[in-house]
DNA sequence: GTCTATAGCCAGATAGAC
DNA sequence: GTCTATCTGGCTATAGAC
């Protein structure tokens, strides 16, 4: 019972946690406002994470283990490049509009400290895009795709799906639409980015 | 003399302002480095801007000052549709290879205080993207291009020309090159996007 | 395990001499 | 205008009672 316990507050800690660091960042987050949202004293943060430090961390290494599936998915999975990029974005926008703050948190902080970068890559799952560097070699070899280097290709993908909630703040100033109206254009890019994509590179 | 000692001195503290807020935004950043890089004393930081605040304020509205006409390089210019986003996109990387921080630190600040936005769209030279709009109808009418949405089309522009940037540390990682690799892939973006974008919705 | 109280530090801001 | 010295508040972290 008392295990119960202590499981339930570390984890509302690190719930907590994860919503203020998303938003926030490493430098803007507070452990008061942490505290303040799990329902706790701020001791007890230090009771269970040590310091400000090792609780962010906790978070990062949990967004990035959110984050690595989702890019698994276009780079180790079977099927054919065109259903693949189909696939990835379709899922991808969905996944992010669950957790809107989350590409942004990892990216941010990354730029920060690019040695986590290091670190990261010696994870074992960390996403490879060896695989996908194939297929696309495939595609152009049997004439489905216009040559194009896998590495652009890939940075296109990623470009067209995560920066439009990056840029949120921006592109609805820009475009000059309300927030309701930005989240239709988010949604019709389930599909639009997609046949984007393999309009520019199929033959 | 004295006129154009103070000159010289608020600028070199605006200078070593921008330098360390667009690497580590207003919450990473730290009056004491700014006065450190501009070599002279922190009380001198207030005496010229009075505040963090009102200092970081300078920093960002010089950095929008900087983005604004670049955007307005596609918006507002009479060229044709393709030639325009292949000017655009040349000159946007060579404009960010120059400022490599600034994109990031206006979006992180704007995802930070959404309220911005509201005073940037009052500002005379704010971008607008009517004209835009307006080619991008007649482009379709005519049948050069295939139907798609002006602002999709603006938003993908601006996410595979900003995001290489910003992503720029995941995006080494996870495609597995070195810092001197990742900037020859950015150079041959200056070409890449936008015969990419092209071939996206050329008939 | 959870709380209150507080130590200790650091950053932004100001006073006041020159 | 520029400096040194200092105030003040806020934040991380810890001590210690329960």
């Amino acid at each position: 019972m008392e295990k119960l316990k202590t499981e339930n507050t570390e984890i509302e800690i690190l719930n907590a946690a994860k919503e203020i660091f998303h938003q926030k960042g490493m430098d803007g987050a507070r452990m008061q406002e942490i505290a303040d949202k799990a329902k706790i004293n701020k001791a007890l943060l230090h009771y269970y994470y040590r310091s400000k430090q090792l609780l962010f961390e906790a978070v990062f290494k949990s967004a990035f283990g959110l984050l690595a599936p989702q890019l698994n998915n276009i780079l180790n999975d079977d099927s054919d490049l065109f259903e693949k990029i189909t696939k990835f974005t379709n899922s991808y926008i969905s996944f992010v509009i669950k957790h809107p703050y989350l590409p942004n948190f990892v990216i941010q902080e990354l730029n920060k400290n690019p040695e986590f970068v290091l670190k990261l890559r010696a994870e074992k799952h960390f996403p490879s895009i060896d695989k996908f560097k194939l297929q696309v070699a495939d595609a152009i070899k049997q004439g489905t795709i216009k040559p194009i280097e896998a590495e652009q290709l890939f940075i296109n993908i990623m470009a067209l799906n995560i920066f439009p909630f990056i840029g949120e703040p921006l592109l609805t100033a820009l475009i000059n639409v309300d927030k309701k109206r930005y989240n239709e254009i988010l949604s019709n890019r389930k599909t639009e980015v997609a046949s984007f994509i393999i309009n520019a590179i199929k033959i």
